[in-house]
DNA sequence: CTAGGAACTAGAGCGAGGTCTAGATCAAGT
DNA sequence: ACTTGATCTAGACCTCGCTCTAGTTCCTAG
């Protein structure tokens, strides 16, 4: 539940890409976008200051793109965080769309996983013994030319 | 192991559509952009008329696509079995390792999953109390405005 | 025969999610 | 002072994966 480093130092722009792995100009982009909670700290020379709490949003929309958030989602999500505290209900309805959503996805990339195992495995027998071909293979169902 | 419907009938696009969840529009686009084993059969017409096997050969498209596989990647196996027997050892390299890709995703999604239905239980607590905020929350953490 | 719906082609358009460029500025080392 | 490298802004550009349009033709039912 830590910080990923719990530094209260704030971090450039680099570094914070470096600690979310995302890229510079996405984590520009992600601002002009709106998916920031606050806006960023900047020194006197314009340049970003992220803080630990910026880090951890940003670590958190990681999370949420990677499960297959669209980043509008997200965007709303921020806004809610944003507009303080009183739409808690509202927030955790989209996270809760969102969790439904992956359990989904893993249900459906389960089944995948099944169906290309299967293939897999059916090659590989292939291989071991010398011959080609099989029940579920096209150019053999229909023998030479389709 | 059956097809979806074991008749020798051909099918028109329109009826391929319904049993693949491809749109007509996705049907001609794949077909243009080679992901289809062979060309598929026209009626003087010029109607195309879909056989088992394509469809088949669809139903594995879509499910791999479901499971992340670019269509580059698609159109590439399609060019192996295209090419007859004697690639069987580079349609597996290419299962296997997208094989590996998926687990990668499901596991990525559990991770996911858990870190969300966390944030999902804070909330829920939350709203249980009247209490509103919490560790994890930028707007609190900083307190009033940032 | 006629109407209506489904399919045809070629190619333009679109939404998502960034990425990259240009040209300028800032900041640190030598 | 000078060089080097990281950042800055605004906005153009890109890839992916379809989707839609236009204008035409096929085919089936009445």
């Amino acid at each position: 539940m830590a910080t990923v480093e719990t530094s209260a130092e704030p971090l450039s722009i680099g570094e914070v890409a470096e600690r979310t792995g995302l890229s510079v100009h996405a984590l520009r982009f992600y601002e002009r976008e709106g998916l920031l909670v606050g806006p960023v700290q900047r020194t006197a020379g314009g340049r970003r200051r992220y803080t630990a709490v910026d880090v951890d949003w940003l670590l958190i929309c990681v999370k949420l793109r990677a499960s297959g958030m669209p980043l509008a989602d997200l965007k709303q999500f921020a806004e809610l965080v944003r507009h303080g505290p009183g739409n808690e209900a509202e927030r955790l309805q989209l996270l809760d769309a969102h969790q439904q959503r992956v359990e989904a996805q893993i249900q459906a990339l389960e089944e995948c996983r099944s169906v290309i195992a299967w293939k897999v495995s059916v090659y590989t027998e292939h291989l071991a013994r010398g011959e080609a071909g099989g029940l579920w293979d096209p150019t053999v169902r229909g023998n030479g030319e389709r």
